[in-house]
DNA sequence: TTGATTATATCTACATAATAGAATAAATTC
DNA sequence: GAATTTATTCTATTATGTAGATATAATCAA
């Protein structure tokens, strides 16, 4: 274990990208995002966080196909990776043991 | 709500100054952080990520008094504010909104 | 088939956070 | 007062985070 380190906002992020199961892009992101946080998100930030956590390997991406929808630009879906997913588990294992070092203290 | 932003290693060493009690120092929070996470923290790290807590308002720290263990310069004890514990709490609540959003995916 | 409209992605430049390790300081002990 | 111990502060560098402007590719209307 003890991979990559991940950033703040990189947890979030793909903590996004799994919870949009595959079909996520840019904007659903950053609108999952500010729904949890709601903050104001700019969808710049999401992208280069992005492409950091597919450099990493902890997501990948793949083209849409061109929908019969109204327009615009092809989606770029993303989808989290085995290792993103293990990242994911350490962040999650790590914050739950501080916390429960809060919660229930050591006794001498 | 929605206060400062807050980056992913102070979260943690904002839980770790909590998990101690206000009697946390330098080399204990490291320490802390140490077990949880399995990998090396530095100590010049976790201190300049308490200067910004402190700069925050999250944390506040007093100079202990001189014990009598074996020679060494005074600590510096910190411990968390009200807003500390409120910025704390926001970002586990967060957190725990994007993973309920993967364990269950709303449907249609 | 061109121009307007829409949805999305990429780029750019800057601000803030994270990091390791060296240097410094203040206490104790001999 | 020199050596030892424990802790903090400094320095310099890299990594992350951020907003907003710009570019691209699709559809739709005429």
């Amino acid at each position: 274990m003890a991979e990559e380190r991940l950033g703040g906002f990189e947890e979030l992020v793909l903590l996004a990208v799994a919870g949009l199961a595959g079909d996520g892009y840019g904007v659903t992101i950053r609108d999952h995002l500010e729904e949890g946080t709601g903050n104001r998100v700019s969808v710049g930030a999401v992208y280069a966080t992005l492409d950091r956590l597919q450099r990493k390997g902890l997501v990948k991406s793949r083209m849409g196909g061109t929908t019969a929808e109204r327009g615009g630009k092809r989606k770029r879906l993303f989808r989290i990776t085995g290792r993103g997913q293990a990242a994911m588990a350490e962040a999650r294992t790590l914050r739950d043991y501080l916390w429960n070092a809060i919660q229930a203290p050591a006794r001498s």
